[in-house]
DNA sequence: GGGTTTTT
DNA sequence: GGGTTTTT
């Protein structure tokens, strides 16, 4: 069974979006987010770094297309709807129209949730990652497993009981399998709706799959890998539409060249484009373009050569870990840092939700600026020999001293072993699946030890433009799309 | 550049050669191979497992193709050929007369020379590895390293002196970089004729690049993968042929399944046809029937497991070692086993070259059929209590006592650590690189940990019928091609 | 060969 | 996530 996209040619003259264009421009909330950038743009640390926010400009001015303005128009109907087309053809900021249209003219304000696949892409978007909005942890479980997971946590489950329409960005990076167990506890948080898909929530999905595939842990063979994969995807949307205009770059050879990598097309002529974005010994790239790297490996040692390169006083935090092996070893493989350095001006990322309507999520990337003393915390004694806590400037304007925070390894339903470290990371360098649905007007980026399908093509999709590019490592072979992705983009869009 | 594959339309009409065709039928070489075969046919051990030699009825009553003798009629021209095709068109069939034809109409039997990529391959063809014969060991050195290596080795030196047509067999497990480097060393080696392709070698090569890749581990991204990427590729050959018929199978459904798995499609429907080879609680697979695993880890298991089922006495071999660490430690990384156990009545496969002209190589199998003792070798009473040595039939008929052999871990010129085992391995399963090539009539094989191009196709193409085909953990998403062979057979063949 | 994200 | 071959 073929669901084809629709190109949806519809009279654009409903009264209440246009109502909701028109009142989009000068919104309160617009011109926060004005406010927003403006307090970034005035940042003196480091104003060309990786931001959550988008800059203030190309949102006054935006018009949109014919093509977002009909995704508008039904989405303003209540319809179910998934978005996808190459990278900068405004998926996201479609998402954010989206987003205050449906909050203002389609459900109440707290109805609305708006998650992605990872923190920086949520954050983008003021929300959450799908795990934490659904209360699900890792989401590795099964599926009555984590409804009763759900179930058992109440903030979770008061978020399920509201929530009218759910967003997801960045959907390419959730598996199939994950897919199809959110649904099905959207179907069991909602009784009255039960037998309704996702229990009747309006449902706005958002990605494309030639980024970034899902990562697969557990793999026989037979799982769902990508979302278009679950069992529930067809039946989700009553639209699938290709936004086909892309925004982010305008130079008309880059943009083709964008196209062929995206499918996996390694056109050895069209390649030589990117000879001059090659690094040798005579460019000389300036210290503060964002790196990407595929490995976090690399991504660290990045970001501590330029930590040492401020010559600032650096405050050591050393993790507080307790337990036992096997359990206390495990500590180790998660994000918080054994040691986290830091100094007054470092680029940092959150990596710990800690208030989702302040926009205080996993990958909110701000600045420290300055540190805070406490002699009360015990824990923090032990981490830090100063005894204080960093401060740091979110993007989004918002200051606050981060305190520390908690890891848990659990067995069963024991805590086995628990680490105590400030829930930041360095942020000059990320990785390129940190970095998916970024716009940087300049990136460097190391792609020797580049891996799997979509990564060259997501690395390379992020910059506005050519002179913007400083590339290493790269070769053609690196090009790769998944055969099942193609599939389904014939299948579904007939191109 | 591009060469376009010919489709050779010849009058057959060389004499030379029709002699050839006639004799070949009823030449004594000929007729031993089938008392050969007969000999391997009554023994009583394991009738139906791996062996180095096809059944003797084919090659009684074969018939070449056009396409087939069309090949031949150029190689009698003294011309350099590449023969690809899908599995089971005859390649290696083929390329015996080829091997014939060269040794008795264009140059003396000793001015042949017989090679493939792995050990089992180059055993069918009675050859020897492409890295035995061309004395480059690993062959990971840079050029001019392994034509230094080459030229101190009298052995190889005076082969590269003698040869004048060479032979490859499986060449999609050759890397492009490494075919680069051996015309290298071929022109290096005909000082009278530097500067000619492959210094005026006569080169027969023969594979399918949609089989197991080359292993690639050093990769710098810029790498010569496959052969067909070796700068000498195009210019080495006078003709690039693809042979169309499938002999292997018959069953027309069967036969057009696999050619879709050869090149990555997943056709659902057409996948159906191998619900009915798949293992369930009631299917029950006789005990006899070769095992394919992607991993060593279980071909060893598996023979393991059927070496204890045989309820035989069975005679262990400790590895006797010497040297430190970390040197030491790395004799445990090679081929040769810690301990090697083994019965009466076991399938063994050699896993040291020892007699090149009498089909001892790497690669050879046989049976078991008696032990020897040695009281005199004071290494065989380190490694092995009973002090007795293994005494093989090979399937080529030939009966040899195995001894003791050493493997050597080296650090620049020196060796560093050393092992010394009998150089034979259990036999029953074998890897799926270790099976490109073979004809099976049964196999069963476990596909749950098949990995990257051309995995499950080479399992699968074994096999002569789905009446003979045992498979389990199959999914169509392990189905892979890979995208630079698709371009390549697209470009060369204009399929 | 090798390695990415998701939680309280 | 993971793993294959090649030498004296
Ligand atoms: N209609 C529009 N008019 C002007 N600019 C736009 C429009 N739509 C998007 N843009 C701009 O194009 C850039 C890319 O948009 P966006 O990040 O939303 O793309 P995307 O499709 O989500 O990309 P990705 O798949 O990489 O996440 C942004 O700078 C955005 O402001
Ligand atoms: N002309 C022929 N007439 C009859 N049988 C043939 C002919 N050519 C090949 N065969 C038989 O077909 C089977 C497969 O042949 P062979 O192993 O040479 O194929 P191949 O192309 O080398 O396959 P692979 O690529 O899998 O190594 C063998 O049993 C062989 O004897």
């Amino acid at each position: 069974m073929m669901m084809r996209f629709l190109r949806l040619v519809l009279p654009s003259r409903l009264l209440s979006l246009n109502r909701f264009l028109g009142f989009n421009k000068f919104s309160t909330s617009h011109s926060q987010i004005i406010k927003k950038n403006h307090n970034y743009r005035n940042c003196s640390f480091h104003p060309r770094y990786f931001s959550n926010k988008s800059s203030s400009e190309q949102l006054e001015t935006a018009k949109l297309t014919k093509q977002q303005k009909q995704v508008l128009e039904e989405v303003s109907k209540g319809k179910s709807v998934f978005i996808t087309g190459s990278g900068g053809t405004g998926k996201t900021f479609l998402l954010k129209q989206i987003v205050n249209l449906l909050k203002q003219e389609v459900h109440k304000p707290d109805e609305v949730f708006v998650t992605a696949s990872t923190g920086v892409a949520a954050c983008a978007l003021n929300g959450q990652t799908l795990h934490s909005f659904a209360g699900i942890g890792l989401g590795e479980d099964d599926e009555d497993e984590l409804l009763g997971r759900v179930c058992k946590n109440k903030l979770a489950s008061q978020r399920w009981k509201q929530v009218k329409a759910l967003v997801i960005d960045e959907i390419s990076m959730i598996s199939g399998e994950l897919f199809d167990k959110i649904e099905y506890i959207a179907q069991m948080c909602k009784p009255k709706r039960r037998g309704e898909i996702w229990g009747g929530i309006q449902l706005i999905v958002s990605g494309d799959f030639f980024q970034l595939p899902p990562i697969i842990k557990y793999s026989n063979g037979e799982v769902k890998e990508f979302a278009f994969e679950a069992e529930c995807w067809n039946e989700s949307f009553d639209l699938q539409i290709e936004l086909t205009r892309v925004f982010r770059q305008s130079d008309s050879q880059f943009i083709e060249l964008l196209q062929w990598i995206r499918k996996g097309y390694r056109d050895a002529n069209m390649l030589k484009l990117l000879d001059k974005c090659c690094l040798n010994e005579l460019v000389n790239v300036p210290s503060d373009v964002p790196r990407l790297f595929p490995r976090n490996e690399d991504v660290k040692r990045l970001n501590n050569e330029r930590l040492k390169n401020l010559g600032k006083e650096i405050v050591s935090y050393r993790a507080v870990d307790r337990g036992v092996n096997p359990w206390r070893n495990q500590l180790q493989q998660g994000i918080a840092p054994d040691v986290l350095e830091i100094c007054l001006g470092a680029r940092v990322m959150l990596i710990k939700n800690k208030d989702v309507e302040a926009g205080l999520v996993n990958g909110a990337v701000g600045t420290v600026i300055g540190f805070d003393r406490d002699y009360a915390s015990k824990v923090l004694k032990k981490m830090c020999a100063e005894r204080i806590r960093p401060k740091v400037r979110f993007d989004s304007g918002l200051e606050m001293v981060i305190e520390p925070d908690t890891w848990e390894v659990t067995e069963g339903n024991e805590v086995q072993a628990q680490r105590a470290q400030i829930p930041l990371i360095l942020a000059w360098a990320v990785s390129i699946h940190k970095c998916q649905g970024m716009t940087l007007d300049r990136l460097q980026t190391d792609l020797s030890r580049a891996f799997g399908c979509g990564m060259v093509y997501v690395a390379l999709s992020r910059v506005r433009s050519l002179d913007g590019l400083y590339m290493s490592g790269f070769s053609s072979s690196k090009i790769k799309a998944h055969p099942k992705v193609l599939q389904f983009y014939k299948g579904q869009i007939g191109s």
